[in-house]
DNA sequence: CTGAAAGCGCTTACAG
DNA sequence: CTGAAAGCGCTTACAG
């Protein structure tokens, strides 16, 4: 019979606490506790003999007890304000993850664009004693709607707008859509079109640039951005006008670099319908690399992924270093974005005759 | 100038403490925690002086210490098997708002599917002596991949299978399918078609099972299901079938019942690709409401809504009543699903001309 | 090399 | 009606 919390000698009591190390180890709890914690000096085997009843016992420091103590709670809070989560549960499972070997775990607080919730969910944050927060949104060019700023504890932003002298950490949307492109243009394309979301987003305005230096630089032709809701009705309406204004005599592009995957699942609809072959008369590339709608995508969807869940990992870390003291510059960090090669530009053939 | 943790008082000390309410309201912190707690006797006007000790320093009682007392944590935690959020995000705010003004927080868990994973977050959620756990999932006849059975606190699973006598929250999804229907019978059609996802599922079964009594209910006719796979290929599949088996003389379905959104997506684009007007010739309904798949639909999807958000309110309000003793009867509860009737099947007419 | 004491911030019997 | 004391589980100077 196991007897998993050493109950049997203590008691039906709860989890076994230092006293009860202490006791069946038969030293102070000072030096049970300086045992576990490896400080102090003592005798090799003394130590030897706490760790063993500590193992034999199950025992766990309390954190409740130890953040009382060292004012540092080893929790911190994850606000967000993603409704369905398709950004921000990856970035926050990312934390989750990256924080728990250190011992420190995220309070979950969803803010639903609610200013006064938000302010209720903060309050209940600084009264944990939270060591620090991490701030996430759907939209890397909006504020959250509650101040984070002159916070008795260091902010972390993620995916969403923080005042200047913050640590903010954001996929390197420049880097992404430049290595989209540069894949377009090394599997031989040279009329690459864009399609992208509404330019008074800044992750479009950013994409678009890295777009038209790439096609610069490799002194390909410019051509006119599509621009639209972030919908797949814009990858119709991209198709619409960059073939139409083909019928007019002016050479069709032979590939089409969109702002995010529904806008090229819309664009490989629309070109189905017009009787055009994805890749075969055009390449397209997506963005977000949302995995739901790049494999629903036929053929599935080459796309560039944001590598949210590092972003989360990053993110925990650089809390991390601000709650300890250590300097971490201020400012926005970018991490690199992956593309995903699919059979949209020709690659992995996949289910493909 | 204000000073608003009372710091000038008390030195930059951080928060103020009972301490420093005591001595502001001259008397022992004995005394100045019953006035606070509103337990024990004294003198109105003593409890009064306290009071306003208390606000003037902006006091708020460390949810640390207090844990450490009264052996509750006021913390709970949130284990969740969901890689993108759709269907858990909802919930988890449901679970953290509803749970906000009981003084309660969520620990945030994301498993990934990953045994080792979820057993580490277990654990220390356990050292944390969280006062209990909800679980959730992506598929409701899915176990996590960890045991949650003979912990030291209560469970309770949502969307999610936990053990029989555990207490499970649920959509209503037969009420929810039950519905739809009827809301199709209402608008006088008489030929009902059902696409929907692999009958492996449970809720496949569910939703499948109560379409048919409600057809036959209604003295319809009974046609044979289409099941397949939860893309929209499984749409296109269905509407090839049904109407295929129309051109064989067979009436064709005048209404469609589809298992997710994304399916009905598929079938709507079918209809079109056949020319048939949706909802004019038929019309279609989907399921879980989500937002972004049934807005992008032309035109916008009628869908069932699974109100995750309740159910995550629901969860928390349960979780609560085990902790704190009180009967909660165990096994699966059902919450109701709420009909969005949208163009699709001829409702809000909306941006249609 | 080891332990007694103080203390983190709070609450709760128990005295007065 | 109010306060001194003990204690939740732990750590950290400080003595010995």
């Amino acid at each position: 019979l196991q007897d998993l919390f050493g109950a049997g000698a203590r008691g039906a009591a709860g989890p076994a606490t230092i006293h009860d190390v202490a006791l069946l180890a038969g030293v102070s709890i000072a030096t049970a506790s300086k045992a576990l914690n490896g400080s102090g000096r003592m005798k090799d085997e003394t130590r030897e003999r706490v760790r063993r009843a500590a193992a034999d016992l199950a025992f766990r420091p309390n954190p409740l007890a130890r953040a009382l103590l060292s004012r540092r709670s080893f929790a911190i809070g994850l606000l967000t304000n993603d409704t369905y989560g398709r950004f921000t549960l990856p970035v926050m499972a990312g934390v989750t993850e990256g924080l728990l070997d250190r011992g420190v775990s995220a309070f979950l607080c969803a803010i639903d664009d609610d200013p006064v919730l938000a302010q209720s969910h903060l309050d209940a944050l600084l009264d944990r004693r939270v060591d620090g927060i991490i701030a996430t949104g759907r939209r890397v060019d909006r504020p959250l709607p509650v101040a984070l700023d002159g916070l008795p504890v260091p902010v972390v932003y993620v995916l969403t707008e923080g005042p200047p002298d913050a640590v903010t950490l954001l996929p390197d949307e420049a880097q992404g859509a430049r290595e989209a492109v540069e894949h377009l243009i090394a599997s031989g394309r040279r009329r690459i079109a864009h399609a992208s979301g509404p330019d008074s987003f800044h992750v479009v305005r950013e994409r678009s640039a890295a777009w038209q230096a790439a096609i610069a630089e490799a002194g390909l032709p410019a051509i006119d951005p599509v621009h639209g809701p972030w919908s797949e009705a814009t990858g119709h309406t991209a198709v619409a006008r960059l073939w139409d204004a083909g019928s007019a005599g002016l050479p069709t592009p032979d590939a089409l670099f969109c702002g995010n995957d529904q806008i090229a699942r819309g664009a490989i609809d629309a070109l189905r319908e017009r009787g055009l072959e994805v890749p075969r008369d055009v390449v397209v590339v997506g963005f977000d690399n949302w995995e739901l709608v790049a494999r629903e995508t036929r053929p599935p969807l080459t796309s560039v992924d944001l590598n949210l869940k590092e972003l989360g990992r990053a993110a925990g870390r650089a809390l991390l270093a601000l709650v300890e003291g250590r300097p971490e510059p201020p400012g926005a960090r970018r991490l690199p974005c992956t593309l995903r090669v699919r059979e949209s530009s020709g690659g992995e053939p996949g289910e493909r005759a």
